[in-house]
DNA sequence: TATGAATGAGCATTCATTCAT
DNA sequence: TATGAATGAATGCTCATTCAT
């Protein structure tokens, strides 16, 4: 219809083409196997292009992975929002976090591919995020603690072991191919979580 | 006691300080990263030999894990054998793996390596050990919930839970500078597991 | 004209450069003993080049083989195209295949190396060739029979014979240094071919 | 019987075999692919050994080469030993020669890897030998000249011929599989060389 | 701006040779 | 003398990045 004879796309879609094209390349190669230019080829782009938009590889990778997890964030937000007990806001958005890792288990591969890679270059991303993300649901443990339904602990302690356990789920849950999706295992991590395995305590 | 040139060793020896060379080489530079020269280097040989006794680098670095995983293994078992009450002796294993971590911390480092270079290759080892042995734990936990100290799930959930939250802290761990190391952690972690956050449950 | 880095030639001119460069090292060095980056070098490229050109050592030495195979016979239909008497074209052919072996005494060494390395490998690819033209030869030596010029042996025979002699000369040629080039021993060679060398047969 | 309780063997019988299991290795592989461990394993001495009796590699394969040669000299005079007629003399030593290719097909293997890999060294070791023979089959020729029996032709170029006819149809024989073994083809080849392809010459 | 041809550093592996035993 | 463990030079191939077009 227009008259541009090659279909010029605007830089944010092309960027938004090849940050996808990445998350699926290093999710399915591994971040040193992925070719860029596989990456290129997926996108319908030049090799060259690429390096217009990003400075290398490594950046590359750090976007695809940002992406996943602004996506990631979304969803635990909107999850939370609908609830007004804070306990609610929690599990709503815990199990957000689990159908997000089901939906796109690439995200979990490129979690472990940056701790792989970029050991050295400080806090992974992952982590840096949910610590920025803490001061958002400190209050929340706190509202819980203050309102004498969870135990005295440290927040910082509750929220580990949260991170923990989910952390720990998420990443062994591509692991063993007999296990059962992610938020099918939700209501039993999380109930672990809340009462602990012992009785009468 | 010259700097010989052709320096011969048993090769129970040579093995020995070839996977140690191998262990650090391989959690410093990442699987892809290392060289095998380096680690012919560090074990003070010439490249060739580690040929000798390896048939590859991949096979180096599988050697290399499972040495790991067998000391892990070994040290677990010492922790649990002079308890008599299954509770305890889960405490004192998982608290051992907590210790072998802090002192190992470069055995952290293989696991995720093997995650994230051999994810095609099946089970990672890591996982293929614990599952190997949690006909060990079943019992244990069999005995908790039938004398009534632990609640009655699936021993299989049990194991996940505490699976996952092992896995989730000692990933963490590294990841986090300013994070106590595990074995501090240990206490609080574990009674989150045995008794969950939230008060009167 | 500047000596700029990044080159760009037509791929055709390349391939052509890489070929000639390749023909070279390999009949100089042995195919084993080429290394690839010196083709590179003669060619002035870089070593990556070579392999955006051809999948790999073993390819390229096949091309090269195969380009100096089709200028012999190139050579050879030429030297025979003017002639109308079989006999005629019969001797011009192979004098002209003793000339290219005399310019390019690089091709003898290609036969011989194909010869040597790829011996596995099935028919090299020099006697395919020489197989494939045959139907072109057996109506001449046919035509000389059936005019009594020739004895009446079978054809595959009196191919065979004349193709002992010319590979038996040319690999020879190169062995001794005291020896006159193959042309000038041409008219000698297809001479006892023709007439043997018993008198009053 | 002997006291020895290591069979200890003479070192000439040591030689022997090395020298026997290097024809083949070498012939089997190829110069370059053949491994000095194999030829060490299949002579039954440790790979040290090779090089208490040969220099090296190169060393070891001229050794081989040199015992191949002189069997096939040897077959050569026998058979041509018990002719009186100098023409059949020279058709038992072709015909020896062929049938010793046939028995020892290894034999042409090496000629080809000596003219694939010591290019640079000279004459090869086959043409060597042949050209320090010339003057036990110069007088032959000479003979067959002065009864009238042969052409006139220089000695030389008899002797080229059929050196040239010979050679061609050994490096030849291996090289298609379709061929019949040499000494079948013995007389049509050596008819040629008597008589040529041409009627009434 | 978009492209992809060209580049070359980087690395696993082999194997002839040496030499401690 | 015989051994085989140890050595390290040598080399094919990949792929992130650059830049001429």
């Amino acid at each position: 219809m227009s008259q541009a004879r090659y279909a010029r796309k605007t830089p944010d879609a092309r960027k938004t083409e090849l940050l996808a094209a990445a998350v699926m390349v290093f999710a399915e190669r591994g971040y040193r196997s992925a070719d860029v230019q596989e990456v290129a080829d997926r996108a319908g782009v030049g090799k060259g292009t690429v390096y217009r938009y990003f400075s290398g590889k490594e950046d590359l990778f750090c976007a695809a992975l940002t992406k996943q997890l602004d996506v990631l964030e979304a969803r635990m937000c909107e999850a939370r929002d609908p609830h007004s007990d804070p306990l609610e806001r929690l599990r709503s958005g815990i199990r957000a976090a689990f159908a997000f890792f089901d939906e796109h288990p690439e995200t979990v591969e490129l979690f472990i591919q940056e701790r792989a890679e970029f050991r050295d270059r400080g806090i992974p991303l992952y982590f840096a995020r949910s610590m920025s993300r803490r001061h958002e649901w400190a209050p929340e443990f706190e509202a819980l603690i203050v309102s004498g339904r969870m135990r005295k602990l440290p927040v910082e302690a509750l929220m580990d072991g949260l991170g923990d356990l989910v952390y720990g789920a998420v990443m062994s849950s591509e692991a063993s191919a007999g296990r059962p999706c992610l938020v099918d295992r939700f209501d039993q991590v999380f109930d672990i979580y809340l009462h602990g395995v012992l009785l009468g305590s």
